[in-house]
DNA sequence: ATAACTTTGCAACTCGGTTGCATAAACTTT
DNA sequence: AAAGTTTATGCAACCGAGTTGCAAAGTTAT
């Protein structure tokens, strides 16, 4: 029985092929995945079968999901016993140059005064610029 | 002479009856407004028309673009010498009720910390929770 | 083996945003 | 004022990301 099964199971969900291939692909990458990436990677997929996939994790929370601003939501495994809670949240870093969407899990966001009478619920933080990779 | 042409004139922009239209309809807003609200406030006006003129308008600096995750960019006016530099940002709070977003030109973006080597160029923070109109 | 439920694949669609191109309006030059 | 040049507007058509409906294939339970 596969490391990935356990992970699928763990999050009640039925450990199928394609979502053993999304997982692993999940995995062995350190940057945040879009469904269109996906797509290239697995081009005898179907587009919606790893759309639902991505539903499916995320719903589950296996995986979380990042509005970066490009236009095309990324996805990114989450912390090991990620409730995808407030407290959970992290700054996410887009990278201009090699355009590349980071998961800063160790940099929480920082909380922020609002007007009175204004009651946060969640925040989105993206910060833009050039990532180690890419430095000059 | 109109107050709103100055505005558009002083932006290096020509008055243009569509243009005055728009900034009268963003002027007497506090909130920011979608391309769609403007095509649904200006119905016989046509849609290429006012996405052109919003562009127009960000080009120079009179209104900015605010992605507040839902899918349609908003946009605001810019306060009155606004170069939309770094220091001008500001945190922007969409409302999970009324579906309004809000300019919070009082509350700076709060400075993070990013890993070595990451360098930051820009920042879009977007709290999401109920505003005070929907305060229970 | 049959029935019930879940997952997958294909087609088709929505919606926000965008481009090309032709017309109309506004300035410039003669 | 007429002709030429630039700028703005309107319409059609397109694009990509995301989404839905539905039928076929696969799984699990009786
Ligand atoms: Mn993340
Ligand atoms: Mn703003
Ligand atoms: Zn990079
Ligand atoms: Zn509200």
């Amino acid at each position: 029985m596969k490391d990935t099964d356990d992970k699928l199971i763990s999050r009640n969900m039925k450990p199928t092929a394609m979502r053993e291939l999304v997982l692993d692909a999940l995995l062995e990458q350190n940057v945040a995945v879009s469904l269109s990436d996906l797509e290239k990677k697995f081009d005898r997929a179907d587009k919606v079968t790893l759309y639902r996939t991505l539903k499916t994790f995320e719903e589950n929370k296996l995986i979380h999901s990042i509005d970066d601003g490009t236009g095309s939501v990324k996805y990114a495994l989450c912390a090991e016993n990620c409730q995808c809670n407030p407290h959970d949240l992290h700054v996410h870093f887009f990278c201009t140059k090699c355009k590349r969407t980071y998961c800063l899990n160790d940099t929480p966001i920082p909380s922020v005064t609002l007007p009175l009478n204004f009651e946060i619920k969640t925040i989105n933080m993206v910060v833009k610029g050039t990532c180690a990779n890419c430095k000059e």
